[in-house]
DNA sequence: AAGTGCGCTACTAATATGATAGCAAATTAT
DNA sequence: ATAATTTGCTATCATATTAGTAGCGCACTT
């Protein structure tokens, strides 16, 4: 298997700057990336029970994931689990404001209708 | 040509429980999208002088993303081109601080190396 | 020794993205 | 008024990613 990791200074998808802020979005932008990561935050989580926290995400994804995230320092794993290291949970702090915001985006979309 | 908006309350891409930050991130979790509110956030930009901002984005791609960032309300358009809504400023002043931990985290990855 | 949970891998089907060509409408220039 | 250019796309097809399901090898328990 081969997992292709978006690394700082090189072409991301689409990309060609190698601008930091570009590959993390390459990193985040990627199928339940930013679920994981939001997953993880109340604590260590073993595969399966982050498979099952993130809801439906088939084993394959979720390994990719895993192993892109973890060659980019954001999580580890050891006995009790997967687990945010402490780059990971500085990003997690950055995005945790989103889940309040997403709240009121939510109902301001529905409103409309 | 048909896209398939993430909506509040609704099973998203592999996550059935709609939670108002999950179907934020199958949003934010595709090709481009936090790219496209990142390069707006300068100023309004034409259809194609986005494309170019992007790098190499292609049309079929931004004007899927643009349809789904507009129906959530993220960005509109007028005379002078595509623009982040009061909704997407704010979404992008919770993204904003990703930009400079970006590169303290691309500079740690480097050393390790 | 048999069962259980864990961390996966293999395989195939469905979906999303990438790349290129080009068109119709609006704007700008001649 | 006419021609050129710009803009916002759509169409088409190739490629890559994700989804879905089955199951294996290992460690640990019973």
């Amino acid at each position: 298997m081969d997992v292709d990791i978006p690394k700082i200074g090189q072409a991301v998808r689409g990309s060609s700057s190698g601008k930091p802020i570009m590959v993390l979005f390459d990193l985040l932008g990627r199928s339940w990336a930013l679920g994981i990561i939001w997953s993880l935050s109340d604590g260590p989580l073993t595969f399966r029970a982050l498979q099952d926290k993130c809801g439906d995400i088939s084993p394959s994804v979720l390994n990719r994931r895993i192993k892109e995230l973890r060659a980019s320092r954001v999580l580890d794993h050891e006995k009790s689990g997967y687990y945010l290291t402490d780059t990971g949970r500085e990003l997690f702090s950055l995005l945790s404001p989103l889940g309040h915001w997403a709240i009121k985006w939510g109902e301001e979309l529905q409103k409309e209708t």
